[in-house]
DNA sequence: TGAATATACGGACTTTAGTCCGTATACGTC
DNA sequence: GACGTATACGGACTAAAGTCCGTATATTCA
C-alpha cells in the first residue's frame, strides 16, 4: 500500500520544494487513466470495472496504474478529488454556518449534512476509496480533514473527548452505513441528513456542571 | 455470499423445525475446520492465514470450507459465536445495568462499555468478520442482534431516531475504528470504554421540551 | 440389508489485486 | 545534438478469494 493521492507527485512548484518534478508522460497518464476510470465507472459501475479493466482502456500498463495511484482505494480518492475540494474550501472559506463564523454546533451540523450529502452523492466511489483496503479509510488524506474540522468545533464547543466524538460522527457517516441506510433501508436523504444533524448538535452539547 | 452462521445448520432439533439435520461427516468436518482455524489464527496471527492454510491444516477440501461457513468472514463469525453468545446472554437475563432492570440510559452505556471490551478482545477476529466481504459487518446476525437492542434501549429512552443512533453507536464500535484508536493512537482501553459511555448516555437523552 | 436419494466432499479452475524488474524514455548537461 | 542518469513504463508473475461440478458417502425406507 502507497497511498498516493491525487495531490501529491503532481506538478506543484510551490509546494513541492525541492521534489523533482513529475515528468511530462507520467503526467499525460495520471490524466488518461482518470478519464479511463471515469468512463468506465460511469458506464459498468464501480463494481464491474477491473483494475486490468481501468489499464486496458487507459492503453496503460498495470504497473503504470500502481505506481500512479498506489491501490484501488487511491483510484476512486483521485477521482473524488475535486468535489473533495469543493467542499473543503467551503469549510474554510465559504459562508456560514458551512465555512467560519457560525457557532461551533451549528458548523458541525451543517458539516455532518454536507458530508453525508456528499458521501451519498458519490456512494459507490467513496465506498471503494474507504473499503479497497482494510484501514483505508482512516489513512485517507481527506479523512484527517474531515476529522480535524470536526475535532477542532467540537473542542470549540467545550464538550469532553471531541476526537473521540468527531471519529464516532465521521464512523457513522462511512459509505457502507450511508449505502446500508439508503439504498437497503431505502431511508430518504433529507431525513437522514435531518437526523445526523440532530446527533451532531447532541454531541456537540456540554455536560452540564 | 452465502452467509451461514455457526448457529444455523447445526443441529438444534427444537429450533430448526423442518430443516434436514445436519450429516455426521458435516459436523465432523464442521468441527475440524473450527479447531484447525483457531489454532493457525493464534499461531499466525489472522492476517497471515489464507482460506488453504486453514482448508489443509483442517484436512479438508476448499469447497468445504466455502460450504460450511459461505466465506472468510463467516468463519471468523463462527469462531466468535460462544463469545457472542456470553455477552448477549448477559444482555438478557444477566444483572443489570447490562441486564434487564436498569434505566435505558444506563443499560445503553453498560452495553457500549461491554461491546467495546468485547470487540477489544478478539480484535482480529472481529475485524475479519466485518470486513471481509463489504457490507459483511451489517449483514451478520449478531449485528442485527445488537442493533435490535441498542434500538429498543433508545426508544425506551423517547429519542427521536433510535434506529439511526444506534447504527451510530455500533458504526463507533467497529473493528476497524476500535483498532485505529488502540493500535495507531495507543488510546487505553479504560479510556475509550469512558469517552463511549459519555457518548452512549449523550445520545439517550432526549430533547428538551 | 440393500437400493435410492439427498447431501457433502474436494480440488481444479477462474478472477482479481497487487508486485517485480528488465526495458524504454524524458530531462538536464555539455 | 549526443550522452548519462533518474524516472517511468508495461506486462508477466504471484497470491489469495471464491466457484463449480463430477464423485463419494451418509441417511432413509422398504
Amino acid at each position: 500500500m502507497h497511498r498516493v493521492t491525487a495531490a501529491d507527485r503532481r506538478d506543484l512548484p510551490l509546494l513541492t520544494g525541492g521534489a523533482p518534478r513529475e515528468r511530462a508522460d507520467a503526467a499525460r497518464n495520471r490524466t488518461k487513466v482518470l478519464a479511463a476510470a471515469d468512463e468506465l465507472f460511469r458506464r459498468n459501475g464501480v463494481a464491474a470495472v477491473s483494475m486490468d479493466d481501468v489499464a486496458a482502456a487507459a492503453g496503460v500498463g498495470k504497473g503504470t496504474l500502481y505506481r500512479r495511484f498506489g491501490d484501488k482505494s487511491g483510484l476512486a480518492a483521485a477521482l473524488l478529488d475535486e468535489r473533495e475540494s469543493e467542499l473543503q474550501a467551503a469549510i474554510l472559506s465559504g459562508p456560514p454556518p458551512l465555512g467560519p463564523g457560525a457557532p461551533p454546533a451549528d458548523r458541525l451540523a451543517a458539516f455532518v449534512s454536507a458530508y453525508l450529502a456528499y458521501v451519498d452523492a458519490h456512494l459507490d466511489l467513496v465506498a471503494l476509496s474507504q473499503t479497497a483496503s482494510p484501514g483505508a479509510r482512516l489513512r485517507t488524506g481527506s479523512h484527517g480533514f474531515w476529522r480535524q474540522h470536526c475535532g477542532l468545533l467540537l473542542t470549540a464547543a467545550g464538550v469532553p473527548d471531541p476526537d473521540l466524538r468527531a471519529d464516532t460522527l465521521l464512523a457513522a457517516l462511512t459509505a457502507e452505513q450511508v449505502r446500508h441506510w439508503r439504498r437497503d433501508e431505502r431511508r430518504p436523504l433529507p431525513a437522514l441528513i435531518d437526523a445526523i444533524d440532530a446527533i451532531a448538535r447532541r454531541l456537540a452539547v456540554p455536560p452540564s456542571p
